[in-house]
DNA sequence: GTGGTCTAGACCACG
DNA sequence: GTGGTCTAGACCACT
């Protein structure tokens, strides 16, 4: 599995690198038990500090997307029954200024949902 | 219009003030010509700096929902044919990762798109 | 002739004003002797303060492209023999930035050069 | 490289800043990738506040002409196909005033080039 | 009165 | 140590 990092980004590395490991489990790259490089070999393959590697990692144990195990570290854990109450709350408000702007753009609804639609069959169809 | 703003978010002030603005446009309530507060008068209000307000008003500048007039302040712009490909591709590099972790947490397709489509409705209806 | 202000111009508008006039001395549209509509009636006309229009003419006096007069107002001057090395100077000043940022961006001399020259050309001609 | 900034004339800090930097840029002494002082750095060289180094440095950015290194800092971006229309009309309405001045003063079409062109060697040939 | 500029100092997120 | 955010208060240019 291939990371790319853009280090110019305003979006910090850690949730680049966080949102880079979820996109590999929603493509089936990651499966439940496949475990993570170690936090330093990460780290110097995409030459970042290790505790960026370290915050991305722990923000993604506490989300449940993965499991810290001592012998074997990061190993990906089971995506299942996550889809708390919570969650779909932080989504609304998440993507609520999103459509807000596109809508103010002129951006139909149509558009918008082809949009949403695309990127969504782009993670069913691989799995 | 009512501009609510969470100090204890990790949202930036600035951000959640300027969403709020598109969130207003959006739902008809502020309409093209329609003047803003001054920025010491919406800082007052708000109980936030002047500054903070600036910020806001000048990214809503740069991105064209609002005109800088010198004799009137700040108003709003005509919204129209600011759905460039720049912003497209903003958008979904913006929503990937959200679809990306719905995805993984079970969210289906049709419940991840019924999501967006009340939210889109909130907007146009009232329109 | 035909004023044109801009009033979401980042461009203060006792600046376009006089820009305005000076380009209407440069067009030929107005001549030495030509008076200038009185301070009030420019004011009403365009919709400013009066103090923007008076500032305006105030620098253009101070320029020399314009004499205040008592009974007749302002009037165009003679604008000869105007070209002092002071402006000389201060014209250097004000173009390199404009050429650096130019050459950075990859812009040609030959294109910048032709850029000025039909600018040029538009006050030359229609004189 | 040697950065002036004149405290006492009328254009802002942190646009002498930007100017000089990208008079730097368009002279060789900094190219692509070379990275700018810190923010903290440079303000207490010249003797500013941080804040208008940092203004300087978002407008070069935003312009393409630097990039924020999540790691380096400020870097000099790669200055190529930045010459849209945009700012070739941005250009032309920036120039326009001052050329017309400059043949209102009496200055000839040959020795308004012929500044241009010093101007332009200026840069070109060090390249 | 408006926004724009500059200063000063604080805290935080990031790496 | 980096830039980002926020506050606070000052002065100025413009209208």
């Amino acid at each position: 599995m291939l990371l790319k990092i853009e280090f110019e980004s305003e979006i910090p590395i850690y949730i680049q690198l966080k949102n880079s490991i979820i996109d590999g489990i929603a493509k089936g790259e990651l499966k439940e038990g496949d475990s993570l490089p170690s936090v330093r070999q990460l780290a110097s393959d995409i030459g970042i500090n290790l505790h960026t590697v370290n915050k991305a990692y722990n923000l993604l144990r506490d989300d449940g997307f993965v499991i810290m195990d001592r012998r074997k570290g990061a190993v990906i854990g089971k995506n299942s029954s996550m889809l708390s109450e919570e969650f779909k709350e932080k989504l609304g408000e998440e993507i609520r200024p999103v459509i807000a702007e596109s809508y103010c753009r002129g951006m139909t609804k149509e558009e918008f949902m082809s949009i949403c639609s695309k990127i969504f069959d782009s993670y069913c169809k691989e799995k």
